[in-house]
DNA sequence: CAAGCACATACGCATATGCTCATACATTCT
DNA sequence: AGAATGTATGAGCATATGCGTATGTGCTTG
């Protein structure tokens, strides 16, 4: 936003609705398996949890956002993430944060 | 999220709700005039429009969020961007925007 | 101490969002 | 064509969120 300063409403609403999609707790779950790789709804469905209605909802919200791709391959659709800077994006984030609330770090990393 | 992959329940819903807080326009533009230095609420609510009420709300919640800092001084509060981090991001998903939906491209700058 | 200013908060409303269950749709196989 | 499988979508509910209006709180000043 340096180069881009000041932004107008219409980039403003843009850039706030990509930050909307990112901030669900079960869509965040389904481009982190998706790092590992592409995967087809029932194995993403399988790795989250959750009822496969809902995975599929979050797919479709993610895809229209454009931060995942879609394939489709006879039965079933196959889901990657789309947009490379999605993973800096949470890099930047969960820095930030270990650094903010360094008391609550014991909730990163495994 | 690399060296961080993968993370608990706990981290996800820290990290979806740091996204969610960024993911309002109208707190997006008080992060935005806030880029040029701190700023009292009075002549934020003048910069951004809206009623005092809400844009002290937003404030709050970007303090509670850790993305704003809040000084007092006589009757007037100052808030100003503390987490540096956020310039970045909103840098990160701006260039990434402008490549995905170039076609709408029109709509950033000014 | 009373008045005034800057900011925060309670309340109520309208809308948005996430979830589940059931069902529709599309493709493959028999 | 009909059955089976994988995915998407509609309906309905519960909760969350953003907003405005009105009021409360705290500091300062006369």
């Amino acid at each position: 936003m340096a180069q881009h300063l000041p932004l107008n409403d219409e980039a403003l609403a843009i850039v706030a609705h990509r930050f909307a999609v990112l901030g669900e707790p079960m869509r965040l779950r389904l481009i982190q398996t998706l790092f590992r790789g592409e995967m087809n709804v029932n194995a993403l469905t399988e790795s989250v949890g959750g009822t496969q209605a809902n995975v599929s909802r979050h797919l479709q919200t993610l895809e229209r956002a454009h931060i995942l791709s879609r394939r489709k391959e006879g039965l079933q659709v196959f889901y990657a993430v789309a947009d490379p800077s999605i993973l800096r994006l949470c890099e930047l984030v969960c820095g930030s944060l270990e650094k903010t609330l360094a008391k609550r770090a014991g909730a990163f990393g495994r």
